[in-house]
DNA sequence: ACAAAGATGAGGCGCTTA
DNA sequence: TAAGCGCCTCATCTTTGT
């Protein structure tokens, strides 16, 4: 076991990486300009903050402000050229500018899907549409400008910089000092600025209000508009209050939890055939991808979720109705609805059908039928002694107040009856039972770790009756990339449904889960490769490229990413989408954009 | 050094009640 | 309609024990 991977400050959560926030790199890739940028870095660079705070004159810093902020730097040099180093006139001339070009009706439908989505899109294309800009990087890299080339070097990947002068840099412009430590912190020393500010911009815009403009614009643009209005930024102003408006909406209607979580039905209660959904557009494969996390997250995360991948609706579904043990999820995806069928022989889907031995000691003013939720730990052996010698103290039935106690422990830590007056938790290899793994599955790490690895993963009978309808569109397997595996959830729901793992490109980062997955793999004799990574990072444009020319394109994108900042259960740094794990969703759609780009060429 | 145990609420939703 | 209550949640960090 790795100890740095499963030790006492991360244990052995399945997503834990430093994160960092990538997605410049769909532009850079998208237009072919992110490995010009790369050589250039590697080769004439020598960077290096200090390289840059020493560099960066007054006149580049006022430069970089308006770089940060997503302007084009021919733009700029223009806006500058015409209105001096007077920083409220170029701003306004850069806005007037960009709000005349970003109109969405005249936005070239032109490049890519990406863009097009992305410029569908409207608080997240506040975001994007900074970094498409990036695009002009590509030509004017070429410039003569000193400062600004030093400028441009900073946002290239370089470890030999020093973290306080990047947070410095970060801070110089214009990012509060608190969000730059944060992103140093997040993203680590070897970051480069694209990362940093990237990471900034999408904690940012993950937030619940006002996230399409950065906090340094806000302050600058509200000052100008209650200021000396013209009639440009009167212009802007309405521009930006009718993409607002739209987001205003969406926040209004934001995505509310059903009442019975079946989404688009369960085996024994279809409603698929009711509900004809139809899917946006750009949603449609190839690729198939299946996205999953907590259903219960904190508000408007599910809107962010959904916008960023094709505003497909979450289909919500909680496992109670496919397996004995409550796992409420949502799931976004592009698979057809229709034609569902479950894994087959159906698992028990109440205690006593699951554990017929608790039967004979289950007291019958305990009434459940099915357990709550399983997590990632469970209950002491001491807790459970502490309920037998609370209900030894009586003869037959305990008071209510007893009977309270009792249930309510039993309810939290998923207690089961296993003797008289005798409560226990579940052990790992019936966790994996009720989870649809085959037994002893994750045998050979340590029990905490077993519980931990398998409450993070799928419930293998709610997957596999989504993955269902691909087992008759490709008879001859399918090529899955798998982000986020953990313990293969994805690729053992996919095996017990019949269907041939052909190629199986496994990101995970935790060292224990991989070799849960790869064990399984070699015990089940599968024919196919398995290509793992420990990192999402390591999958950019260059890498995926390789791949799929390699081993063919992707069938199947499939992954839940962390929900640790997500679920209710955290109540240390339950921080939403921008949380530390959790923001490695814009990574699991970063990758997604990608290979639809690639095989779309 | 490792594994287990103990301490640590907030947030969101459904339901009832005034 | 608002307020109050009940219930549930892919967890984290520190301390203790072996």
């Amino acid at each position: 076991m790795d100890n740095n991977l499963s030790g006492e400050d991360n244990d052995n959560i399945d997503w834990d990486t430093e994160d960092e926030l990538e997605i410049q790199e769909i532009q850079d890739t998208t237009f072919s300009s992110y490995t010009d940028l790369r050589t250039t870095g590697q080769h004439a660079i020598s960077c290096g903050g200090e390289a840059s705070s020493s560099s960066v004159s007054s006149k580049s810093k006022f430069i970089q402000q308006f770089v940060v902020m997503g302007f084009r730097e021919e733009s700029i040099a223009k806006a500058i050229e015409q209105n001096g180093e007077n920083e409220g006139l170029v701003l306004d001339a850069l806005l007037t500018l960009k709000a005349l070009e970003d109109s969405p009706e005249e936005q070239p439908n032109t490049s890519s899907q990406l863009e097009s989505r992305i410029s569908s899109d409207d608080s997240s294309s506040e975001y994007n549409e900074n970094f498409l800009d990036d695009d002009y990087e590509e030509d004017s890299w070429s410039s003569d400008s000193d400062t600004i080339n030093s400028a441009k070097q900073c946002y290239l990947k370089d470890e030999s910089s020093s973290l306080s002068e990047k947070e410095q840099l970060l801070v110089n412009m214009g990012y509060p000092v608190e969000e730059a430590s944060i992103a140093m912190e997040r993203c680590g020393p070897g970051a480069s600025l694209v990362e940093l500010t990237d990471f900034i911009y999408a904690a940012q815009m993950a937030r619940e209000e006002d996230a399409y403009l950065p906090e340094d614009v806000k302050p600058k643009l509200k000052h100008m508009l209650n200021g000396s209005g013209g009639s440009m930024k009167r212009t802007l102003y309405n521009e930006l209050r009718k993409r607002k408006k739209q987001r205003v909406i969406c926040d209004e209607e934001t995505i509310r939890l059903p009442k019975h979580m079946i989404g688009y039905g369960i085996p024994t209660e279809s409603v698929s055939s009711m509900v004809k959904r139809t899917l946006p557009e750009q949603a449609i494969g190839p690729p198939f991808f299946y996205y999953e996390n907590v259903a219960l997250a904190p508000k408007g995360v599910w809107d962010t979720i959904s916008r960023f991948l094709y505003d497909i609706e979450p289909e919500f579904v909680d496992s109670k109705y496919f397996c004995a043990t409550a796992r409420k999820r949502g799931y976004v995806h592009n698979l057809p609805v229709e034609n569902r069928f479950p894994l087959l022989p159906l698992p028990p889907c109440t205690i006593h059908e699951a554990f017929p031995l608790t039967k004979k000691w289950w007291p019958s003013w305990d009434t459940r039928t099915q357990l709550n939720c399983l997590q990632t730990s469970i209950a002491s052996a001491r807790l459970t002694d502490r309920i037998r010698k609370a209900m030894e103290d009586f003869d037959g039935e305990p008071p209510m107040r007893v009977q309270k106690y009792v249930l309510d422990e039993c309810r939290k830590w998923n207690l089961v009856w296993v003797g008289r007056n005798k409560v226990a938790p579940l052990e790992p290899d019936e966790v994996e039972m009720l989870l649809g793994f085959p037994k002893n599955h994750t045998r050979g790490i340590s029990r905490t770790d077993r519980y931990k690895s398998l409450g993070n993963s799928f419930q293998i009978d709610t997957v596999a009756y989504h993955l269902s309808v691909l087992k008759e569109k490709f008879p001859d397997g399918i090529n899955v990339l798998s982000l986020f595996s953990g313990i293969g959830g994805a690729e053992v729901a996919l095996y017990r449904l019949g269907i041939r793992l052909k190629n199986v490109i496994s990101v995970e980062i935790c060292e224990v889960n991989r070799n849960i997955m790869r064990s399984w793999w070699e015990q089940t004799n599968q024919r196919g490769n398995l290509i793992e990574f420990d990192d999402v990072q390591q999958l950019d444009g260059d890498c995926l490229e390789r791949l799929i020319d390699s081993y063919g394109r992707f069938d199947l994108v499939i992954g839940g990413s962390p929900c640790n900042n997500l679920t209710g259960s955290n109540r240390v740094s339950r921080d939403g989408l921008e949380g530390k794990e959790s923001s490695l969703f814009f990574h699991y759609v970063r990758i997604l954009d990608l290979v639809k780009l690639i095989m779309s060429r």
